[in-house]
DNA sequence: ACGTTGACTTATT
DNA sequence: AAATAAGCCAACG
């Protein structure tokens, strides 16, 4: 999956590179990928895209992408349950019940900020 | 090749 | 307010 250097036009690729501009300590959601990417109802192949995360050689922070609610829905995919959570309570975010506190202060609007 | 599923979201009932 | 329907698009069987 062509290495560093070689940045793809396909919509996974814009949703990695997208997400790793995510600053540290906040939060976005599948939507407002989504809709930064053109699309805004596709927000379930944003989740897909992920799901293909590993198939790039960069570590693509998944764990700040939740979705509107500012719930964990994709911890499962993590391998552990709470992973996901210990790896955002690691950068400062709260976490309780699987959702984030303060979501609505830490979302990150790529639309908006970047 | 067709049908189902999926890390979502909005609108309608 | 809660539940159901629909829309999106790609991958898997």
């Amino acid at each position: 999956m062509t290495p560093s250097g070689k940045a793809e036009h396909s919509f996974f690729d814009q949703v990695y590179q997208l997400v790793q501009q995510v600053p540290k300590g906040r939060v976005t959601t599948y939507g407002a990928i989504a809709k930064a990417l053109g699309s805004g109802l596709s927000a379930r192949m944003v989740g897909w895209a992920m799901n293909g995360s590993h198939s790039g050689v960069n570590p693509v922070p998944a764990h700040r992408v939740v979705n509107r609610n500012g719930q964990l829905t994709g911890k499962i995919h993590f391998g552990s349950a709470t992973e996901m959570q210990e790896l955002l309570e690691n950068e400062g975010i709260a976490v309780e019940n699987d959702t984030v506190i303060n979501f609505r202060e830490l979302f990150w609007d790529p639309a908006n900020e970047l």
